[in-house]
DNA sequence: CGCGTTTGACCCGCGC
DNA sequence: GCGCGGGTCAAACGCG
C-alpha cells in the first residue's frame, strides 16, 4: 500500500449544516486558556477549531474529563509540518489551519499520516478521549526525564497510534501526539450522543 | 482465560 | 560503516 493515500473515513458525527458544526453543547468542553508555559506557542481559540477537521483527525481528547477542574487540564492544541521535530523535542509548534490536518507523501519517503498534538495542562499522564487504547511500548527520552508511552488504537480495523509525553520544560503540561485517522466512531462519544440525537428525531416531529 | 501493561530486544533512518 | 535515537515487537507478567 506504500504510495498510496489511504480513503478517508466517513465523518463521524451529524452536523448542524448551517454552520457545519457538530451537534453537541459544546459548553461542556473543557477551557481554552492559554498557560504561563503555553505563551511561547500560538493559541488555538474555540472560534478557530474547524470542528470537522478535528473530530475526523481523532482529537476526542477534547471531550474528556468534562469540566474536571480537579485536573485543571488545559488545552492546547498544535497540527503542523513541524510536528515531526515536534514529537523529537516536544518544545511545540506552529499552529496551522485545522483544515491542513492531513497526511503527506515525501519524495523517496513512505506515506507520512496525519499528525495532530495536543497540550494539556494535567496531573493524569493518560487522558480519556474516548478511544480505546492498548499501549505498545515505553521509551524514555533524550534531554527528558518523562518517557515516552506508545498507544495504538484496540478497534480491529483501525490503525490510529498516540504518543504520550510530559513536556520537557514544563512537566506540568501533557504532549499527546495523534497519528493517523480512526476509521470507526467514538464509541464513549456516540453513547454521549445518541440521547440526544433520539430527543432531537423526537422534536423534529413537531 | 482474556486483555492490557511492562520491558528488553530488535529494526530502521539519519548524521558523522 | 558505525553509533545513536526513535519506534515497534513480542514474551512475560499482572489483573479482573
Amino acid at each position: 500500500m506504500e504510495g498510496q493515500e489511504p480513503p478517508l473515513p466517513p465523518p463521524p458525527l451529524p452536523l448542524n449544516t448551517t454552520n457545519n458544526l457538530p451537534l453537541f453543547d459544546t459548553r461542556n468542553f473543557p477551557p481554552l486558556i492559554s498557560s504561563q508555559a503555553m505563551q511561547d506557542t500560538p493559541q488555538v481559540g474555540s472560534a478557530d477549531i474547524d470542528w470537522v477537521s478535528l473530530l475526523t483527525a481523532s482529537n476526542n481528547s477534547i471531550f474528556n474529563n468534562n469540566n474536571n477542574s480537579a485536573n485543571n487540564n488545559l488545552m492546547h492544541m498544535s497540527s503542523n509540518a513541524s510536528l515531526t521535530s515536534m514529537t523529537n523535542n516536544v518544545n511545540g509548534g506552529d499552529i496551522q489551519n485545522a483544515n491542513q490536518i492531513k497526511g503527506k507523501f515525501r519524495k523517496g519517503k513512505k506515506y507520512e499520516p496525519p499528525r495532530i498534538a495536543f497540550h494539556t495542562k494535567s496531573s493524569e499522564d493518560i487522558l480519556d478521549d474516548g478511544y480505546k487504547w492498548r499501549k505498545y511500548g515505553q521509551k524514555s527520552v533524550k534531554n527528558s526525564s518523562h518517557p515516552r508511552s506508545y498507544y495504538r488504537c484496540t478497534h480491529h480495523t483501525c490503525n490510529v497510534k498516540k504518543q504520550i509525553q510530559r513536556h520537557s520544560k514544563d512537566t506540568s503540561i501533557v504532549v499527546t501526539t495523534y497519528e493517523g485517522i480512526h476509521n470507526h466512531p467514538c464509541e464513549k462519544l456516540m453513547e454521549t450522543l445518541s440521547p440526544l440525537l433520539r430527543q432531537l428525531q423526537f422534536l423534529a416531529r413537531f
